[in-house]
DNA sequence: ATCCACTTTAGAATTGTTCTAATGTACTTG
DNA sequence: CAAGTACATTAGAACAATTCTAAAGTGGAT
């Protein structure tokens, strides 16, 4: 899955996605967002989607993977998933919606957002503003 | 407040805590022991807590923060908050409950249990068990 | 085609945390 | 209650994920 392999509609979708985050659409940019976005939601982490960079034939350096996911992450075409301090994991899925984890695997399911009902919430603290509902189910294996 | 500032009263208090959790009653973590446990709950991070203990006039070093802090959350006298990938928060509120976290201010806020009502809550995929359900809102200042 | 701003890169730096191994201390046992 | 031993503490080194630096490369406007 090298950059050649890309069809001109390929680049032209991921380009345009690209673009209309306000990216400039390079290289290795698109080789990644191929990646990415190039099939269903995804989770990862720097270090899975460099593996799978690598796997796929492409030379992207560390700190291009760092600063691709962080761009698309302000872009707005990925979202962060906090459930370890030990890594940092991205989700193409950027809709409202909750994880369970699998800590053994250190792995995500994504839970769409209507299968978790809060039913009551508390009131923010008075100068505060609600930013966002995070729901983590850890699961174990049995 | 230093560690000849307890009297014997609140030495044999936590360091009954202590013995029941399996851990030797040594000078440090008494001294730490009473500043988590001494006064309703409390969120502290290593970094919090280590200048805590320096203003209290208490010379102990980073590994003993850390090694303290991993063995009262090995313990159960501390449970763990994932709320930011930066730093680890440990929680004296071991019981089951949810959090407001305020990014900017690096805080965290207890929800008790009773006022986030999960009233419907996807199955555990196949295979595997529910651990434990982790509700976090965010607050951004208003 | 040229230029300029934005990208990429290798490697160094940084940060929170854990490890190492030497010294110190609580507790057991004689 | 002395001595031994298992566990604690420590300073500093090591580590892992991430960010920074500054030099070389590239997209796209002109």
């Amino acid at each position: 899955m090298k950059f050649d392999a890309l069809t001109p509609e390929q680049i032209d979708r991921l380009s345009g996605k690209l673009r209309a985050a306000g990216l400039r659409s390079t290289r290795p940019r698109l080789a990644l967002a191929h990646l990415l976005f190039g099939a269903g939601n995804r989770h990862v982490t720097a270090e899975t989607l460099h593996e799978e960079a690598r796997n796929a034939g492409l030379s992207v350096s560390q700190a291009t993977i760092y600063n691709t996911l962080n761009q698309f992450l302000s872009a707005g075409l990925l979202s962060e998933v906090i459930v370890d301090h030990a890594r940092s994991y991205f989700d193409t899925n950027v809709t409202e919606h909750h994880h369970f984890f699998i800590e053994d695997e250190a792995r995500l399911i994504d839970i769409p957002l209507d299968e978790v009902v809060l039913s009551t919430l508390p009131d923010a603290p008075s100068g505060y503003d609600l930013a966002g509902v995070d729901v983590v189910i850890r699961l174990d294996r049995r």
